[in-house]
DNA sequence: CGCCCGATTGAGAGGGTTCAAAGCGAGTGG
DNA sequence: CCACTCGCTTTGAACCCTCTCAATCGGGCG
C-alpha cells in the first residue's frame, strides 16, 4: 500500500520503481502530533521539512485584530514548508486540527532527492504547482461566490484530494474540521456557516454526522 | 539602467555581472500588446514564456455566470507563466490592463538559464514563491478585511512591488486599472469600489488623479 | 454526573449589492 | 472647431446577505 505523498505524486509525474521507494525512505522520521497544535509558527526557520501523513492540517496568519485566516488545508501527502529555505522564514504559520503522523525530513535529504532523481524534483514542483493553483480557485471562490457556493465548492475540492490519495470513498471521508475552523477559512462568522450547512443538509447535498461527511452531488 | 526584472530578482538572490547580461539578452523578443488584449487564453499551452516589461497586466478566471475574478496584478519584472510548461495547460487567462511591453522568452532558454546559472534558478525560485506569498496575502486580504481595508493594504502592496522596481516615486505612480477591474480584484462591486475610493480621498490618505496615484499615509 | 467545547437558534443591525440614471472626459468624424 | 459617442465614474434608493450579540442545546470525556 503506497503512501498518501507516493499516491499523490504519481498523478503529476511517472515514477520509477526506485523514485517510489527514495520517497518512501526520506519520510521516515514520524512523529505524532495532536490535534489544534502549531507544527511551525510564523517567522520560523525550521530545519526540517514536514510532510502529513495522516489527519489534517492548515496553513493560516493571525491578525492584530486576533482573527485568525485559513489558507489552505493539509491533508495526508501534502508538504508544509518545501520551500522555505530559498525565502528564509515563514510568512505564516503551519497547525493541525485532527491529531497527525508527520514525517520531518532533512533539508538536506530533499536536496540529494531533487537533484539525483529528475522524476522526483519534477513531481515535487508538480506538488507546488497543483497548490499554487488550489490558492488561485480559493481567491475566486472568496471573491466572486455566495457563501453556500464557497461551502459547496471548498468541501467538493477536499473530496476530490482525499480521494486521489485514497482516503474518500464512496463520496465520504472522515471530516474533523470544526464550523469555526470553516468559518476562518471561507472568511464568515461560524454561526452562517451552521446555517449554510444546515442548508445543504436539507437540500440533501451532503450528510454530515460527527466526523463523516458525504457528498451526495458532487456536480454542483 | 536595469531592467524592471533584473531589479526585482537582485531584492532576492545576488547575481553576477555575466547572470544579469544573460537576463536581459533573454529577453530580446519584445513586443507591444494593446490594453485590455489577452496575452494568453484558459487551457492555451504557450509555447513561450511571457515577461512584462512595461505596463499593467492580470491574471484572471472567468466564471460561468461571466463575472471575472482577478488574481494577481502583473507589472514589469513580473513572469506571466513562468511554469506552464510542467503543469501543461493554463487553468487561468492572462490579460493587459493598460498597453505593454512583453518579452516572448522561448521555453528552452529558460531551461537552459537555470540548468547553467544556479544564481538565476534560484532568484526565479525566489519570485515564484513571493508570488505565492502575495496569493496568501490576498486570501487573507479577501477574507478578513473590510472594504476599505482591502482596498489599502492592495494599493500599497502595488506601491512597494512597483518601488522595488523603481517605478513610483515618492509615494506615487502611474496607476491604469479601472474601478471596475478593482471590483473584479476585490470581490467588490464597482458601485463599492468608487465609494471606498472616494471615502479613502476624502480622509486625505490617497490622491486619484487621471492616471497617477498618490498613497500619503503608508501605514494604514 | 458535571463540565466544556462545539453546534444551534433567534433577533436586530449594517456593510455591500443591485438597478438605474446622470455626469464627465477624451477621442473621432464632420 | 464643434458635436457626438463611448467608456468610465459618480450618485441615489431599496434590498438582502451576512454579521454580531446572546442564549440554549448537546455530546464526549474525565
Amino acid at each position: 500500500m503506497a503512501s498518501p505523498l507516493v499516491r499523490k505524486l504519481e498523478h503529476g509525474a511517472a515514477l520509477s520503481q526506485d523514485d517510489r521507494a527514495r520517497l518512501e525512505e526520506a519520510a521516515r522520521d514520524v512523529r505524532g502530533v495532536g490535534p489544534r497544535h502549531d507544527l511551525i509558527g510564523e517567522g520560523d526557520r525550521p530545519e526540517e521539512v514536514h510532510l502529513i501523513l495522516e489527519g489534517f492540517a492548515c496553513r493560516y496568519k493571525m491578525l492584530p485584530g486576533g482573527e485568525r485566516q485559513i489558507m489552505a488545508f493539509l491533508v495526508p501527502g501534502d508538504f508544509c514548508d518545501l520551500h522555505v529555505a530559498i525565502l528564509g522564514e515563514m510568512d505564516h504559520g503551519i497547525a493541525t486540527i485532527s491529531p497527525c503522523k508527520v514525517a520531518y525530513i532533512p533539508q538536506r535529504t530533499i536536496d540529494e532527492l531533487t537533484s539525483k532523481h529528475p522524476a522526483i524534483a519534477r513531481a515535487l514542483w508538480w506538488a507546488t504547482l497543483v497548490d499554487e493553483g488550489t490558492l488561485r480557485e480559493w481567491i475566486v471562490n472568496m471573491g466572486r461566490r455566495s457563501a453556500d457556493e464557497q461551502m459547496a465548492h471548498l468541501l467538493c475540492e477536499l473530496l476530490l484530494r482525499l480521494e486521489s490519495v485514497g482516503l474518500a470513498h464512496e463520496n465520504g471521508f472522515d471530516f474533523p474540521v470544526t464550523q469555526e475552523e470553516l468559518a476562518d477559512t471561507l472568511g464568515l462568522s461560524n454561526v452562517h456557516v451552521n446555517r449554510v450547512l444546515q442548508q445543504l443538509r436539507e437540500t440533501g447535498m451532503i450528510t454530515l454526522t460527527g466526523r463523516r461527511l458525504t457528498i451526495h452531488d458532487v456536480d454542483r
